[in-house]
RNA sequence: GAGGUUGUAGCUCAGCUGGUUAGAGCACCUGAUUGUGGUUCAGGGGGUCGUGGGUUCGAACCCCAUCUUCCUCCCCA
C-alpha cells in the first residue's frame, strides 16, 4: 500500500471550492451566451502536429506529449538516440495535452469553415496543460475560460468584450476593477516616434514593467538595450500620462502625428470608445493605457486587460485582437478578438474580498433523521414530496445514533432536519428541528415546506 | 531551463550539540446522553519522521541522491 498523492501542479477541487468555481463560471458563461457566443469543446488530446511550432521553442518545451500506444519504441531505430531528442520524440509520440484553447479553436474553424456562420462567436471552458515549474497560482493543469470572434475586423466586437468584462466583474460584486485598454498600432506609433522604428517589442518589455520598476529603472534597462538617450528623453510624453482618458487620446493624437499607423491605432481607441457610449454603459471603468503591451506576440491591434483594484495580484483578464489566427492551418486573413478569463485569480479576489454569496456552497436543504426500517419507510413518500416542491433533501441512509445523524446534518451545514419518529408518524406532523436557532416544532408536511422555503 | 527553500499524526506545528518509549493543539472514535447536533467532561486510536542510500555504537537531527512544497529569474494564465 503507498501513499496516494497528486501529480506534480495539479490540484483537487472539493465540494466548497467546486461550488466557488461554479458561480465564477455560470457567472461568465451565462454573460457569454447573453452576448451571443456559442459553446466549443475541443479534446484534451490533439495530434502534436496540431500544437508544435504554435507557441515558440520554449512551447514546445512545454507541451505535454503523450507516449505512443502499444510497443512506443516500434519505429526507433539504433542509433537514433545518440542524434538526440528530436529525431526520437516525433518517432515515440504523436499527440500531446492542448496547451491553451486558441490553438484547437483555430483548427477547429478551420476545418469546419463551410459550416460556421461567420463571424464566428465561441465561448470555451476547459483545462489546459503545461509541463511548467509549478508556483503559487501557476499550475501544470488549470482551466482556461476564452470567448473569441473571428472573421471580422469590426470595432464592435472590441465595444461588445468591454461590456461583458463590465457584465462578468459587476454580477460577480467585484466593484472595484480596472479595464485597461491600448492598441498594438499605437506602440509600433510610439517606436516611430521616438526614432526607433520597428522595435516596439523590445520597447514594450521594458516598458510593461513600469508600474512595477519605476520610470529610472526602465529607462536604464532602454539604455542597455541599445536605444539612443534621444529616444529615452522622447518617451517622457509616455511617463507623463495621466488616467484622463480624453486627455491622454489629445496627448497622443499630438505626439503621434508624425505616425500614420499611431494615428490609426488612436482612431480605432476613439471608435471602440465612441461606440461603448453608444451603448449607455454606466459609469465605465475604463482606462487608456499606453504602456499596456502585453502578448505583445501575436496581437496586432487592441489589447484588455482587467485589474483588480486594492487585491496584490496580477491581472483577472485579458484578451486583444489577433490577425491571420487559422492561416497555419491553411485559412489566411481571418482576424479574431478573443477575451479570457483567469478562474483561478478571480477565485483569489473574491475569496479575499469575500464577496462569495452565502448560499453558494449550500447544498441539501433538509436532511431527514432515520430511527428505523419503520420510521425509514414513513419517510419516502415525504423526502419524494420535499424534492417536488424543489427542496434538496436526503434521509440518512442508516439508523445510526441520532448524534451521528446530526453531527452530519452539521458539518454539512444542512440548515433543516426533519424528525421522524413513531409520535411524529401517528399526528401526521413531524418535527422540524432549525439547526441554526435549534427550534423544533410539529408542523403539518404543507407547513415544513412553506417553513423552509421561507 | 538556472539558483534557493521546505517536508515530523488527517491538519497546523514543537522536538536542545546526534543519545532510552517522537510530543502538543485541532480533527477523529467511544462514553457521560439507548428520540436530538454545535458547548462541556472522561477516555481512546492514530507516526516505516517524504523516499532510497551513506556516516555512526546510536540518526527525525549529519552527508549524498531523488521526489515534493514554496520563492526568485525566464516565461506565462
Amino acid at each position: 500500500m503507498s501513499k496516494p498523492s497528486l501529480a506534480r501542479g495539479t490540484r483537487d477541487f472539493g465540494p466548497e471550492i467546486m461550488a466557488k468555481r461554479t458561480y465564477i463560471l455560470d457567472t461568465i458563461k451565462f454573460v457569454f451566451k447573453k452576448f451571443g457566443f456559442l459553446p466549443l469543446e475541443t479534446p484534451a488530446i490533439e495530434n502534436l502536429s496540431v500544437l508544435m511550432g504554435k507557441y515558440g521553442d520554449e512551447g514546445d518545451q512545454l507541451l505535454f506529449k503523450i507516449l505512443n500506444s502499444g510497443d512506443f519504441l516500434k519505429k526507433v531505430k539504433p542509433g537514433d538516440l545518440e542524434e538526440g531528442t528530436k529525431t526520437v520524440l516525433p518517432k515515440v509520440a504523436e499527440k500531446g495535452l492542448r496547451y491553451d484553447l486558441t490553438v484547437p479553436f483555430a483548427r477547429f474553424v478551420a476545418m469546419n469553415r463551410h459550416d460556421l456562420a461567420m463571424p464566428f462567436k465561441r465561448f470555451q471552458v476547459q483545462p489546459v496543460w503545461r509541463a511548467d515549474r509549478p508556483q503559487r497560482g501557476r499550475y501544470r493543469e488549470f482551466y482556461q475560460c476564452d470567448a473569441d470572434v473571428v472573421g471580422t475586423d469590426s470595432l464592435l466586437c472590441e465595444a461588445e468584450i468591454i461590456l461583458m468584462l463590465h457584465e462578468v466583474f459587476g454580477a460577480l460584486q467585484l466593484k472595484d476593477f480596472t479595464v485597461k485598454m491600448n492598441n498594438r498600432k499605437v506602440l509600433t506609433g510610439i517606436a516611430e516616434a521616438i526614432g526607433a522604428p520597428g522595435r516596439e517589442s523590445e520597447l514594450c518589455v521594458a516598458i510593461d514593467k513600469l508600474d512595477k520598476i519605476g520610470k529610472e529603472k526602465v529607462e536604464a534597462e532602454l539604455s542597455e538595450r541599445g536605444f539612443e538617450n534621444s529616444s529615452i528623453a522622447n518617451l517622457q510624453t509616455l511617463f507623463s500620462l495621466t488616467d484622463d482618458i480624453h486627455e491622454t487620446v489629445a496627448t497622443l493624437k499630438d505626439w503621434l502625428k508624425d505616425s500614420g499607423i499611431g494615428q490609426k491605432g488612436i482612431e480605432e481607441i476613439e471608435e471602440v470608445l465612441e461606440l461603448v457610449n453608444g451603448f449607455g454603459l454606466e459609469n465605465p471603468k475604463l482606462m487608456f493605457d499606453a504602456t499596456l503591451a502585453r502578448g505583445l506576440s501575436y496581437y496586432t491591434g487592441a489589447i484588455f486587460e482587467v485589474k483588480a483594484n486594492g487585491v496584490q495580484i496580477g491581472s483577472i483578464s485579458g484578451g486583444g485582437r489577433y490577425d491571420n489566427l487559422t492561416g497555419t492551418f491553411g485559412l489566411p486573413d481571418l482576424s479574431g478578438v478573443g477575451i479570457s478569463f483567469g478562474v483561478d485569480r478571480i477565485y483569489d479576489v473574491l475569496d479575499e474580498l469575500n464577496l462569495f454569496p452565502e448560499d453558494a456552497s449550500q447544498s441539501t436543504r433538509v436532511l431527514l433523521i432515520n430511527f428505523d426500517s419503520e420510521s425509514q419507510k414513513a419517510c419516502l413518500p415525504i423526502l419524494s414530496k420535499l424534492r417536488s416542491a424543489g427542496i434538496a433533501s436526503e434521509l440518512y441512509p442508516t439508523d445510526a445514533k441520532l448524534k451521528k445523524q446530526f453531527d452530519y446534518a452539521n458539518k454539512k451545514g444542512i440548515p433543516f432536519v426533519l424528525v421522524v419518529g413513531s409520535e411524529e408518524i401517528k399526528m401526521q406532523k413531524y418535527s422540524l428541528k432549525n439547526m441554526a436557532t435549534g427550534d423544533q416544532n410539529h408542523y403539518t408536511l404543507d407547513e415544513i415546506i412553506q417553513q423552509i422555503n421561507a
